[in-house]
DNA sequence: TTGCTAATGATATAACATTACAATTGCAGC
DNA sequence: GCTGCAATTGTAATGTTATATCATTAGCAA
């Protein structure tokens, strides 16, 4: 088989430096096959099922994949921070800002599949407060809205 | 196969009246097989994955049970707003306080698996006010921390 | 009773994720 | 360069969660 090499892989040079960046803070390996599936997840305007990522990789790559393996990688990937995981759609998509991937409050349209961070401090530290006032150690916080978004609001209005 | 009346189903009253008013307020039917799995969900202290309740209504009616009738029967309960899901757990709960299943928080302790709602208007209103300056229009909202609730937390420090 | 609709049953399969174990690669120290 | 270790990847099987399709039954009203 072709020896895949970092170099090869299609990704922009801003997401090639993220993706070095994040891996080096972790003390963790950028391989060509974490590159490979990062830049599959950032190249898409929707987040991606584990399952479709795996088609998209073996079209690109063309060999079969095992579902472990990309499995593999988006644990990495998300450990790392590079990605994250949509609980309430069991699907994954590259952070846009991965400086607080951990933070991250996504807005997800039912309509064109997109999903948007919100990005705001002042619900993280609501939150922050009350997990606070209950006493309970936060390890990982989900907040997902699922809905229509400005676009698909306004084109329906048409 | 013995017929299965409303009145043989092992609830308390009080779960029996909630269910029978939240139904009528839907203007949907009760049934012994929708409340056979209300009250297998009410009765447990922990959210069930879908799997585990098939396996208890099994024991508990001696035959086997279809995925998808209880699938069912999750669904219509979750409509009626007696039954909540969460999302990061793919589990299932009965709701403590139903009168505003849609807008509940949930904090899920990864030591003892029970499940508390946050219950907080405050962050619902933030929230709100957060979807409605994005022009977002919300269908479903989830909110799930997991992490260390107090109880677990003291009885670790011991 | 007839006919309609909601609910249930039976079977199969799709979609999502992990376990167990073997082989290979990258790299530090000799 | 070789050796040995740990990280990574490969392969196969299986476990878990959820839905599709079509047939049948129950409740209820005309």
């Amino acid at each position: 088989m072709a020896k895949l090499n970092l170099a090869d892989i299609d990704v922009t040079p801003a997401q090639r430096q993220l993706a070095e960046a994040k891996c080096e803070e972790a003390g963790e390996r950028l391989t060509p096959a974490r590159l490979s599936a990062y830049a599959e997840l950032a190249s898409s305007d929707k987040p991606l099922s584990a399952y479709e990522l795996i088609a998209l990789l073996e079209e690109r790559l063309g060999r079969k994949l095992a579902p472990l393996t990309v499995y593999r990688h988006l644990d990495f990937l998300i450990k790392v921070g590079l990605v994250h995981r949509l609980e309430s759609k069991q699907a994954y998509l590259a952070c846009d800002h991965p400086e607080h991937a951990h933070e991250s409050q996504y807005l997800l349209c039912s309509s064109c599949g997109r999903a948007d961070e919100l990005e705001s401090k002042q619900l993280v530290d609501l939150l922050g407060k009350l997990l606070d006032q209950q006493d309970f150690k936060a390890v990982n916080s989900v907040v997902e809205v699922t809905g229509i978004c400005r676009e698909c609001k306004d084109h329906a209005a048409n």
